[in-house]
Formats: structure tokens, sequence, C-alpha cells
DNA sequence: TGAATTTGACCATC
DNA sequence: GATGGTCAAATTCA
């Protein structure tokens, strides 16, 4: 962080920038304690992305703040360091397009459904042959990207295992005011689904498998990047029955 | 005719 | 350089 705050030519705008930096660590810190809070009273409380409770934000809800507020932060930051300088080179525009932006910072989780309808609005804007895949990768946007400035994207790709269900790994989350997603009757009722909750860095990966068998939630963090994965990265939750119900209404 | 999708090219990352 | 992600012109559809 000693890199952010250059007091001897600080402009308008570094100010500018020190202030969203601070606002949004802050917000951060907020969510962050919220979600100690909420782990402390109940640490068995349903991590799921879809958490039908009304009353208070779920924790994958506030884990997403968490890493929404540190990903804009840190996006501030990186746009400062990209445009500062005047040696910052242009990039090409050939046939007047524009820099790439790639979103590998942002939220990601993974879902394994037997159908794509999550009650988003989506337009697509791709698709591409995955080497050593079977079958092509769509992509989609969320339709209120200009209108609303939404940045979530989607990627849907029909499972190698089973051709009948598609991998959709959602980026980013909606800043759109349509309906938040939510699970289909289809999805919770084939026979297991999981999630994966991807950090920013992708350096761990968080995945949910609720398993319908035997009633548990397998939460387990792959760290494969930094080369701790053990078993001991691996926990079975057995859930609270209310929970449990929460968790079959969808 | 406007909106949505397809598709080839461009760009970023590893 | 290979591969995946995104753009935007072309095409299709309602």
């Amino acid at each position: 962080m000693k890199n952010v705050v250059c007091p001897k030519s600080e402009s308008v705008s570094d100010k500018m920038k020190r202030v969203m930096i601070k606002k949004e660590l802050v917000k951060g810190q907020e969510a962050a304690s919220q979600l100690k809070l909420l782990l402390l009273h109940n640490p068995f409380h349903c991590p799921f992305p879809f958490d039908t409770q009304q009353h208070s934000l779920s924790s994958h809800q506030l884990i997403a703040n968490v890493l929404t507020c540190f990903t804009q932060a840190l996006s501030i930051i990186t746009d400062d360091h990209h445009c500062s300088g005047s040696q910052s080179k242009k990039t090409s525009q050939k046939g007047g397009r524009g820099r790439y932006l790639r979103r590998r910072s942002a939220l990601t989780w993974t879902i394994l459904s037997s159908n794509n309808d999550d009650n988003h609005a989506w337009r697509k804007y791709g698709q591409k042959e995955i080497l050593n895949s079977e079958f092509p990768r769509s992509y989609f946007r969320c339709c209120h990207k200009y209108d609303q400035g939404c940045g979530a994207i989607k990627q849907v790709q029909q499972y190698e295992k089973n051709p009948d269900m598609y991998q959709t790994t959602y980026i980013g989350m909606h800043t759109c005011n349509a309906k938040p997603p939510k699970a289909t009757h289809s999805t919770i009722e084939s026979a297991n689904w999981e999630s994966h909750l991807l950090n920013s860095d992708r350096d761990s990966m968080v995945t949910n498998v609720y398993d319908h068998q035997s009633p548990t939630l397998t939460i387990k963090q792959d760290f494969s990047k930094r080369n701790t994965s053990s078993d001991d990265d691996v926990t079975d939750f057995k859930l609270d029955p209310c929970l449990l119900s929460d968790f079959k209404e969808f």
C-alpha cells in the first residue's frame, strides 16, 4: 500500500483516488466484521450463493462484498499505476478496437446445473472452442451492461461428464437493479450440485458440494496454487435442519 | 427494422 | 507462440 500515496506530487485526482480507496477498504472491513459476527453466532450458516434468508446478508454476500471492495480498491490503484507516467504506452487501436478488459480479479464462482435459466437477462457475446474440450464455451454479459453499467458476465459450457448438465461460471456480481438469480427446482433436484467460489487471485477455491443422499454440505478449499492442498482443507458440515429446509426451498 | 446471435479477428495472459 | 476472452461486423430472427 505504500505505493499508493505520493504526497509530494499529489494532485486533486490523486486525493480523490486516495479517498475512494480508503472508502472501499473501510467498506471491506465492515463487511469482514459482519461476516466474523455471523460466523461466531452461527458457524453453520449456509454459505450457498442463493441463500434465501431475507433478514440479513448471507455469508456469501458478505464475502462477495469484501472481495468487491478489495477488487475496487485494487482496480483504482492499478488504473492509477497504468495511467500515471508520461511513458505509459498506448495500445494499438487496430480496427477501432480499444483495450480489452479482463476480469480475472473479479469474484468468480461455478455451478453445475441442468438448465441455464437464472432469472437474469443475459446477452451472448461470444462462443469459443476450448482445447481438449468436447463442447464450446459460450460467453454472456448482463443485458444491463450499458444502461446500468452492470459488469456481471457468465460462461456456459456443457459438462463433459454429463452433457445434460451445464457448467456455468459467474464472474462479477450484478450491480444492476434486475432481480437476483434464483436457483430453479430442476437445479436442486439433480442428484448433487456443486458450486465453486473462487477468490480474486485464484490462489484458492471454495467448493460447496451438497449431497442429496446424505444431506451434507462439503466446503472444500483448494489451495493447489499455494501447494498446501491436503485433506485438512476439506470440511464436511452436517446441515442445521432449518438451513437444510431453506436449502431445499429453491 | 431493431434486437439478438454468430463468427472471425484482435488482444491479454501464461 | 498457444490459448482463452472480448470486440464488433455480419447475419439471423421476430
